[in-house]
DNA sequence: TCTGGGGTCCTAGGACCC
DNA sequence: TCTGGGGTCCTAGGACCC
């Protein structure tokens, strides 16, 4: 980490809420939600009134009557985030995408070409309203993490610099839930002692910190408090799992229900493995119940698997592993499936053995070589009629589940 | 406030190996 | 006989982020 303020943290703000916005002008200055039963996202105008991104639809309203719901344009998001982001790209080749509308860019030895970092962030400010037609804010400063407080201290559509010489001075007086790492439970804990701002917290004795939140986590949030963030710029930055989960509402335990749900998690996910020819060997499930207590279960399997078929059946094994375990609960509330330790394969044949290898753990089920056939047309089929076409029975999810456009836009690359 | 979906990282404890 | 120490992998749960 260098010694100048030349990281810069771009956020674009309220970004779902403000492309629907642009792109229907009536919607401009009124306080909208993008989604319906769950609140997806909330412009400025309907955060003022409390609403929050994840929200239940029902509760928006109460908070702000005069809503509005819109359906989103997720393909209009992940082109207009890709194009805002893109224009980090003409600065440094050093930008980390976080999530669609979110990118770290370090523009130390750029500043010959394009001057100083603040004027650089101004710039990228002014093309991504003019080319992009959206407001961003961002920060500056000599690390990530305070480069991300800034950006958060200049919403909306603000740029905030902090130069090295009033670092401290800067953090001092912010709240630690701004802090990355504090959350709910580690800002509740922190106010149990009296801690509620950063200097607080860099004021706090090691040992009464340690003793609240461990060793590991309060060198980490001590060592962000001084400003001491060690972290650089990661350009590509890879998937290390793929997972699907399905809200089901109140469901009671049924092994229709179970297999029709997890065939359809095994689906999404396996098709995404097997488009950038990709495979897993760790399949964790995740099953929450009635009281959304969640419990998880894994297995890590001798070969990586990507069939739809058999990522299914070993997810099934393991709910009912835990169901087994848990007799008294009688409905659940959403099944997951996670797998990891993804390994890319060099030729899609490899699946063939491996498929048989992972069969031989079940006795009576079909073989791997006509799985991995029937997974490949169906494959094929979508790529060419779209994914609707062809599949597995329709998820019995509840009502309030989020489009699939959504889902995809949280897909991080593989 | 009991609320969706996709992720990441950390920790503690146990199994297993040398 | 139960006595050492370190490394790696795996699993479950928790907290967090967008």
């Amino acid at each position: 980490m260098g010694d100048a303020a030349t990281i810069l943290h771009a956020d674009l703000d309220a970004f779902y809420a403000s492309v629907e916005q642009m792109l229907d002008p009536t919607l401009r200055g009124i306080p909208i939600a993008v989604g319906g039963g769950v609140v997806l996202a909330a412009s400025y105008e309907a955060k003022a009134f409390g609403v929050r991104g994840g929200m239940p639809g029902r509760r928006a309203k109460e908070l702000c009557p005069q809503l509005r719901f819109v359906g989103g344009h997720f393909a209009e998001y992940q082109r207009l985030g890709d194009a805002a982001i893109r224009i980090l790209d003409d600065f440094t080749p050093l930008v980390e995408r976080i999530s669609i509308d979110e990118a770290f860019a370090d523009v130390a030895g750029t500043a010959h070409l394009f001057g100083a970092p603040a004027a650089i962030a101004e710039t990228v400010r002014r093309r991504v309203r003019a080319e992009v037609g959206l407001p961003i804010s961002v920060g500056v400063a000599r690390t990530k993490h305070l480069a991300k407080i800034a950006s958060q201290v200049a919403k909306p559509d603000g740029l905030c610099v902090v130069e090295p010489a009033t670092e401290l001075e800067f953090l001092h007086d912010l709240p630690v839930g701004l802090m990355w790492g504090v959350g709910p439970a580690t800002e509740a804990r922190l106010a149990g002692i009296g801690v509620k701002t950063i200097g607080q917290m860099a004021a706090t004795p090691r040992q009464s910190l340690e003793k609240l939140l461990g060793v590991a986590a309060s060198d980490k949030l001590r060592a962000l408090a001084f400003n001491r963030d060690p972290r650089a710029i990661v350009t590509d930055r890879r998937a290390r799992s793929a997972g699907a989960q399905s809200a089901l509402g109140r469901k009671p335990v049924d092994p229709q229900v179970v297999r029709g749900a997890l065939l359809h998690l095994a689906d999404r996910i396996g098709s995404r493995l097997r488009a950038k020819s990709m495979s897993g060997r760790t399949v964790t499930v995740r099953v929450r119940f009635a009281d959304l207590r969640a419990v998880t279960h894994a297995a890590t399997l001798d070969a990586p698997v990507s069939a739809t078929g058999i990522l299914a059946e070993v997810a099934e094994d393991l709910v009912w592993q835990v169901l087994d375990q848990h007799p008294e609960e009688r409905f659940i509330s959403l099944l997951a499936i996670a797998v990891s330790h993804l390994e890319r394969q060099a030729v899609l044949q490899l699946e063939l053995p491996l498929g048989f290898a992972d069969e031989a753990r079940r006795p009576g089920s079909k073989r791997g070589a006509s799985r991995w056939l029937a997974d490949r047309a169906m494959d094929k089929v979508r790529g060419r009629f779209g994914w609707e076409a062809i599949g597995y029975g329709a998820v019995s999810g509840s009502s309030r589940s989020v489009p699939d456009g959504f889902r995809e836009l949280a897909e991080k690359e593989l």
